[in-house]
DNA sequence: TTTTGTTGTGAGACCGGTCTCAAACTTGAA
DNA sequence: TTCAAGTTTGAGACCGGTCTCACAACAAAA
């Protein structure tokens, strides 16, 4: 690995000999700082204009300590939910003049360890991140520079965050379900557990997934719903075992008549399976969907969704990482931002209740 | 703005203190270059695993002049086909230790300009851009680090390239409509025009949308449609305005019986309109889109769709980013990969000429 | 024993900026 | 006219690495 011929750059020195001023003046002029006179202003500008100066952000970052960009973790950019939430943070990032370094662990904490650090080794001002499990944090602790926190809280990190209000949004979404008459209903999730889940909510401390879950099952307690941890699988994930799993689930006896899903990638999959299995929406399962991704609107029947507001989501952590940059050291704010349930079609009564009604009436 | 008091880290000379031998030696071992004694090797290794050394990795690209990332400019992250396509670039990277910048130019040339600026003062390695616009590409000729296009092919700019072959892709796609009896068939894409179109094919000179079209009227020809110019779309990008005009165009006399989506974003609008028409696909109307979305296998009907291999597009350019920055010199490549077309139920037979094969027959 | 070569190590320049400090030059009041 | 205060400028250290070069130590060849 040899050296490559560095092609030569014009730098302040070049700047300063062609404007006939010292190094340190024709700097002052061009990184903007110390006082010069109008004259030699205009002349170093001048010159800088005729050799076309470019500044190298590499070495003023050096000297500085800041490299005037924020480092960007996220589990997969090609879940449209991060996509859209990047697109947020990027959008806040550039008006403040810092870019975005982005890194895609794949929802392992191993490749999150290692792009944090080559992000810290970058000299990143800042970090973004949404930790792929919640048990394995250590190096989150030990990050030197500000951090904030995306979608997912960590109680044990007391650092800015943005989520939403998971739990009251499972809560009423899993209500409405309740309140249509479903009694078996599942919550299906991408998330992975570590360990086995019976009784242990405890354990589950990424904050989306365990408020989310927390508020499922309050909505079934309520409703009267017997041993609802049972019907809440983890791992539907993006893969072929994945799917197949969730396919034994709407074959089996003891099928749900509703579900809700974690994620509209769950959810899609679940909706290919649904249909997979020839079983119709509403009519034989009913189907919610964190996130109200583009394609929800579009199936036939559209599907009913609890609306998080992502590019929000994005922008806030954003907005606060960089006040938090530009000194700011008010004690971590943990924001949460509100969902609303945009009820689309997929929603329907109980196949059990309907038999009784109908009867009934 | 004042300096921020800088967290003193751990650098060479204080590994090297500790462990009681010259800067020189212990930046041998720790930056892994000249050969060092065995003793020696191990005696610095301890000295920095006790001090917990971090190299800066910013202070090593000064001086190597390479800073082991590439920035990636595209049109919009929150588009399917980007992030997809920054999925291969990102999953490349990381396998060579590289990591990626990105920036959004919102399919603005300004944004673009400043984007590239940005990320050249950066000194990043290398660049892959989707070139906002074709006309204006002086920033692009500008760019003296290796530079890789991805999507969109510039002739004037002889750089590595990969791009899907729209030409042929767009010219199946059509065909398929006009053996379908079709004849008012309608392109409709989100680019946009510089000027005026009719005739001067030739000005278009983004290659996606000029082979695409290219295509689409070759097509048009060979089934003996006239003025096909007339049906081609531009602009409809996502804006209120840009989905009114769509209503427009389905709620004109002479509306078209079929339509090319020229991106599934513009698909999705598209669709929508057609349902808020009143109109059915493929009874009323036939569309098929570029990009195999998420979406477009769930609705009813399903949409056929010019499947682009989008991840390995990203994939690609990356490797071949990656290579030129490795010191490969071959002459620039242009690598074309194939499309294919899926299927689905997205097309029918023409209403006009429903009617002569039912009185035909 | 002298010469030649190889290997390990240290001193210090360098990358391209920022920034401190002191010298030189203005200005204005005494 | 002189001195204090303010402004403009230049010299040079510094950031944290890499890398060249010279030198010392030792081994092998003459």
């Amino acid at each position: 690995m040899k050296r490559p011929p560095r092609l030569p750059s014009i730098t302040v020195s070049d700047v300063a000999r062609e404007a006939k001023v010292s190094k340190a003046t024709a700097a002052r002029v061009l990184g903007g700082y110390g006082r010069v006179s109008e004259t030699v202003h205009a002349a170093v500008l001048e010159a800088a204009k005729a050799l076309d100066y470019r500044p190298n952000e590499l070495a003023r970052s050096m000297t500085t300590g800041r490299s005037g960009s924020i480092g960007v973790v996220v589990g997969d950019i090609e879940n449209p939910f991060f996509s859209l939430a990047v697109r947020g943070i990027s959008d806040v990032a550039r008006l403040s003049g810092i870019n975005v370094i982005l890194a895609n662990s794949g929802e392992e904490v191993e490749a999150e360890k290692s792009a944090i650090h080559v992000l810290l080794a970058k000299r990143v001002d800042g970090l973004i991140v949404t930790p792929a499990q919640s048990g394995d944090i250590a190096h989150l602790k030990e990050i030197a520079c500000p951090l904030a926190l995306l979608d997912r809280a960590l109680p044990e990190l007391d650092v800015d965050t943005v989520t939403v209000d998971d739990r009251s949004a499972a809560l009423r979404a899993t209500r409405m379900l309740t309140q249509a008459g479903h009694r078996r209903i599942a919550y299906v999730t991408a998330a992975v557990l570590s360990g086995d889940f019976r009784g242990a909510k405890s354990r589950i401390n990424t904050s989306t997934v365990r408020e989310r879950i927390l508020g499922f099952l309050e909505a079934c307690r309520e409703a009267g719903i017997e041993v609802a941890e049972r019907n809440i699988h983890f791992g539907s994930g993006r893969s072929q075992s994945a799917h197949a799993v969730l396919l034994r689930l709407l074959r089996s006896a003891d099928r749900p008549t509703a579900i809700l899903a974690s994620d509209s990638v769950v959810a899609l999959d679940l909706f290919k399976a649904i249909r997979e299995c020839g079983l119709g929406i509403p009519r034989d399962i009913s189907l919610i969907t964190f996130h109200d991704a583009d394609w929800t609107s579009v199936t036939t029947p559209p599907i009913t969704v609890i609306d998080q507001p992502v590019y929000a989501l994005g922008k806030s952590v954003a907005e606060l990482l960089i006040r938090r940059l530009k000194g700011d050291d008010r004690p971590p704010e943990r924001i949460v931002l509100p969902t609303r349930i945009i009820e689309r079609m997929s929603v329907g009564q109980s196949p059990e209740t309907i038999g009784q009604s109908l009867s009934r009436s």
